[in-house]
DNA sequence: CGATTCTTTTCTGTATACAATTTGTATTTT
DNA sequence: AAAATACAAATTGTATACAGAAAAGAATCG
């Protein structure tokens, strides 16, 4: 059982990976050197380095002289999310159709299987992480070097964004998670399949649903309240 | 004059970028820690986080306990960057039409003015370096954080496969040149006057020109020698 | 002579110590 | 009392020293 400084550098950045996507580390909170360098026993040249790299594939952001900061979400950066999403998402599963190997096909299917189970039993967190699992081996699947850094970027805030929405809070928000997991199906189906022109065209329905249950969430039904009414006082 | 630990790093950013985007540092090459450190005035910690950094980038490709190297460049990447390419360049220009600003405006004027009188009298280098700017002030114009990760990607080795037909072999491919700058105008002027439609449509002319001018270079006029004929000896 | 093992050397990864910068606090000044 | 300044504490950035892993070379065996 090799406990070395390798795996606790792992140990690190998945920690704060699921932290960021879970929204555990929310938006701009100020990461400490020295406290986490002390929890994970590495010195902080490592941690350092850790910092560098998931400031990279865009979970951290870095400033001089200044401690390493969750990168921001704003809705400047949501509107962006929205521009960018859905040609980015369609171009990889298209791709992914192409080029899936049987190995990467498999891993699909567990990375689904987990998503169910999530669903089922399991907390938002685990919803958030299952899902963003299921899209990253689509990621792999597409293997382009020049869409996946852009895909990956995407699938931190789908994943940020998305921790609302797997707190389902109506029957219509917990209908579209049946869905979507209907959805991951067909996706699976139509990789295996080879078939290019169906995966891209669940890539935008299953985008249009992830929308949809934003919306939902962005948009609530207006609190049923007659106009000029009086509403409980805030604390 | 501060000379700086800071500016020593930020020099050494540079000159690995421009070294490999000008084929300077080909692909492949392994970068030697000792020596870098020693010539920049630096020690292995801060030279190692600016490894970290331009292999997030997309620059460097980092192996644990071997050498840092310059990223590769294989048939299958160039496969991917073909793919990718049109739609990412496609998106960047819309974008840059719709959020370019008053100052962004200016700078891609400057980058192609450089532009032309590298074309004028410059090296291969300098007319990759300076279409390698152009392109990268679109992308700061779109501002889409999703979008940059693919799009500074596929500029690094569009940089690189670029350094072979910046140097013009044949009348065909100089002509190429001047129509290049010609479409740089024309973007100019579809950025300025936020014309989305015309920035996406220039977009896609550029990318078929970059590609025509690729193929001129991959695919050369056949030998003018009849079938059979001896071939002058390789030394 | 070739292959293999062992040793030496070189290079990568980490820890620690120190320098420099920023931030918080107390004091002074108007 | 508010603003400005000076000082102290905390935190970031860098250099150096050392530990560990590959690579290169020497010695041994078939």
């Amino acid at each position: 059982m090799k406990d070395d400084a390798k795996s606790r550098k792992a140990e690190l950045t998945e920690h704060l990976k699921v932290g960021i996507l879970t929204l555990r580390l929310q938006p701009g909170t100020d990461l400490d050197e020295a406290h986490l360098s002390d929890a994970f026993g590495l010195s902080r040249t490592p941690l350092r380095e850790v910092f560098r790299q998931l400031a990279g594939e865009g979970y951290l952001d870095l400033r001089t002289n200044r401690s390493a900061r969750v990168s921001e979400m704003s809705y400047t950066t949501l509107r962006d999310f929205f521009l960018a999403a859905p040609m980015v998402y369609g171009a990889i599963l298209r791709l992914a159709a192409q080029n899936a190997t049987r190995a990467q096909i498999d891993a699909l299917k567990d990375a689904q299987q987990a998503f169910k189970a999530a669903l089922r039993a399991g907390s938002a967190e685990d919803r958030a992480l299952a899902n963003n699992r299921f899209h990253d081996v689509t990621g792999e699947m597409s293997g382009n070097v020049y869409l996946l850094p852009s895909f990956n970027r995407l699938l931190i805030d789908h994943a940020r964004i998305g921790m609302t929405f797997y707190r389902p809070q109506t029957t219509k928000m917990t209908e579209n998670l049946s869905e979507a997991s209907r959805q991951h199906d067909a996706i699976i189906a139509a990789i295996e399949a080879g078939n290019e022109a169906a995966a891209a065209q669940l890539a935008e329905d299953h985008w249009n649903l992830s929308r949809d249950q934003i919306e939902l969430f962005v948009m609530p039904d207006a609190l049923d309240v007659p106009m000029g009414a009086p509403l409980s006082k805030p604390a």
